[in-house]
DNA sequence: GTCTATAATTGGATAGAC
DNA sequence: GTCTATCCAATTATAGAC
């Protein structure tokens, strides 16, 4: 309420705003809410006050930076879709649609944004209700959405193609955009040529790996090694009709998420 | 050393299993050698009995799946290289080189394997210490013999780009083989169609959009929004030629990992 | 080698003064 | 609204009995 502190913005913000970064970093586990009370410049108690527990917290962070990152998303592949109600529509711009959202609005304006793809990905990685049921659900109804905008837009590819290759978009995305706030390993493997805060371009870079990738020729049927490679022996043996083969003994009952 | 529980391996090594799996679904810091131990049927104490501290347990899990691995894929691209002295080698056998080795040790043999991309996941997503100096040494000079590979194979690629894509190319495939293990969301999304457990079919699946979009023409040069799009409006505007724009106010010494 | 008991620290959350 | 002091549960790690 008081103008006091009205500069750095009031309590609150300040927490959503440094615990987005902590976690982001480091992983909901790894930060205390000690570290974030301190960081932040406010008293131990604060989290508590204003978010109930650090969960829920955690959760309204996702809820903040998710949710309109969706809508844009969803507004733009509707635009799309209406421009090509008879024809079908433009598999760039479908990527666009899906890629630009993140990287834009993780330029300048809210400093919470450049965090979301980094703590979408420990989603990914830890068996942990990271964001509320709502959220997941509405986020599994925009990724189907643009899976059969793909669908449509590429015809040439069949549909578990698609699914398949649509995740596959989903890992490079989020490893590209994450890479600047974590491990910074494209830069070193690539002796500084890749710029992972250069906006623009790695959007460029994204769309045209993927538009190649995802409109390209269906992979060879499970008769393995066909056309051009020749036979690689290593010391465990792959011999020719290596059979499908189950794996994976024990998961209890992995969590949805 | 006695006979007693050799049924169910020694120990130590059931502690490495069992610690392996939790630690790859849940992550380092959501597990305690409590939740370890218990589950491994052994006494609070063994954790620091046979591995000194939870920390070095960790470390020792990537010792030992990390490093066969990373030598199985080099002397592969050994081999293929060494067919190709003259012509330039071959990318889908380099591709190809860089992930069945994954996906074949995570079928039946040895227990471990299948959650070492998980880990490896992990380790993208949190800015924490995993695996110990000289074994990310290691990685990031095999990371750096498949670019070169690749580039070489790849004339008409620029090395930057080569790099830039075989970052996406790493993301697509971590994501696709840790689904299996954790949120089994492309299960979902593609209704059932997606079998993450199927390696041969991943290994296609994988082969096929990776070397489509690695081989693919260039991205447009930073003129935005190049040929086919028609310009796409939305809420927050973007005007055509946005600069580059810095991001990310603090990031102190994110640790290189 | 295996186990129990316990040390020493740190975690999330709350009560109550101001 | 803000802050301090504090409770209590859970953590890693160790000491020492068997």
């Amino acid at each position: 309420m008081s103008r006091k502190r009205n500069l750095e913005g009031d309590a609150k913000s300040r927490i959503l705003e440094i615990s987005a970064r902590l976690f982001a970093e480091h992983g909901f586990n790894a930060i205390s809410v000690r570290d974030i009370t301190s960081e932040a410049g406010v008293n131990i108690g604060a989290v508590n006050y204003y978010f109930q527990s650090k969960e829920q917290l955690f959760h309204e962070i996702f809820e903040t930076l998710l949710r309109p990152l969706q809508r844009e998303r969803i507004a733009l592949l509707d635009q799309i879709e209406a421009e090509a109600v008879d024809a079908s529509p433009d598999p760039e711009r479908i990527l666009r649609a899906l890629i630009e959202p993140t990287i834009r609005s993780s330029v300048g304006k809210d400093a919470l944004s450049p965090y979301l793809p980094r703590l979408m990905f420990q989603t990914y990685a830890v068996a942990r209700q990271s964001i509320g049921d709502d959220v997941a659900v509405e986020n599994d109804a925009v990724a189907t959405r643009f899976i059969k905008a793909l669908a449509r837009a590429i015809p040439h590819v069949s549909y578990e193609d698609i699914c398949w290759r649509y995740y596959m978009v989903l890992g490079g995305f989020l490893l590209v955009c994450t890479d600047a706030q974590g491990a910074q390993r494209l830069e070193r493997l690539s002796d500084g040529r890749c710029d992972t805060n250069d906006g623009p371009r790695i959007i460029e870079q994204m769309i045209a790996f993927f538009l190649s990738g995802i409109t390209g020729p269906a992979p060879s049927k499970p008769r393995r090694r066909a056309a051009k490679a020749l036979p690689v022996n290593v010391p465990s043996a792959d011999p020719a009709p290596t059979p499908p083969a189950r794996r994976r003994r024990s998961n209890p009952d992995p969590s949805p998420q």
